[in-house]
DNA sequence: CGGTATCCTGCGCGATACTG
DNA sequence: CAGTATCGCGCAGGATACCG
């Protein structure tokens, strides 16, 4: 993946196939190249539903098989409602997450992560274990920064 | 100055793992458990520094090796100087990346990755990768969400 | 160049109440 | 149980101006 600097205006998606000026063969489809660092690429949201403040945690959670609404609020440590309700729906509508209705009374719905979403959530969750693994490192880390800082002032 | 995290409250963050009332060689320390999910935990903010709508960003981009500030700014298209000084500050503070000061006039001013960051931007950009080469199925699905939805209002 | 200080606004998100 | 609706506060974060 490369840079693609639009630095004058307006935003640019990930590139439409953009014709060449010549005659190369133009199947245009296919070959579009989406990059994070665009500002107006299509990623960038989907990136901030996946690693946002709850899109995580959700997907994370159902890692460990299907779950209902009330199950991953509790799972979920500190979600109000309204936020899971919310993540849920960013999430379905990119393709990560299903929402499975069972007809009955009470509601019955379950949510279960789709092929994509498995993979995202490997990759996902690694990172997480990393950081929990390291956060030992980390909270030295801030110590030293924070006693520097205090140290600087005086 | 700004104040960045108001992360305060109580709510137990690592807890001990299992830590029973026995008599057990209670160290206290090293042997802490990390979890994202509890609400109180030290991970959860630093999950964000580095998930988050830029920190990840910045991250990612210094793999490509050290960079100055305004390179970061030019590479990340769209964050604000404010934005990438907070996101760099929380970085550094959590010990993912080195600030690198030449002095010199006109000053020069270098970023780089820790051993730790690494590990991190390792993972992160696998994800970032995966998901860039999963666009277009990320695409057909909102498109296929909102006629859904469109449809289901008439 | 490499930042910080300040002001201002939108919307993120939590609290609460209601529905099927 | 599984959500939607509404209100309102506060902070994320963009624009602008200024300093070493």
């Amino acid at each position: 993946m490369d840079a693609m600097n639009t630095e004058s205006t307006e935003t640019n998606a990930g590139r439409s196939p953009a014709a060449g000026p010549d005659g190369a063969p133009d199947d245009g489809l296919e070959d579009v190249v989406f990059d994070v660092f665009a500002r107006g690429c299509p990623s960038r949201p989907t990136m901030e539903h996946v690693t946002g403040r709850w899109g995580g945690l959700v997907l994370v959670a159902l890692a460990d098989g299907d779950m209902r609404f009330n199950a991953l609020r509790r799972r979920v440590d500190g979600i109000s409602e309204k936020m899971l309700a919310q993540a849920l729906h960013a999430l379905e509508r990119d393709g990560l997450v299903v929402r499975e209705v069972k007809q009955a009374i009470p509601p019955n719905v379950e949510y279960r992560l789709t092929e994509f979403g498995s993979g995202v959530v490997e990759r996902l969750s690694g990172l997480v274990e990393f950081v929990e693994a390291n956060m030992a490192g980390v909270l030295a880390a801030q110590q030293r920064y924070d006693e520097a800082k205090a140290a600087a002032e005086a």
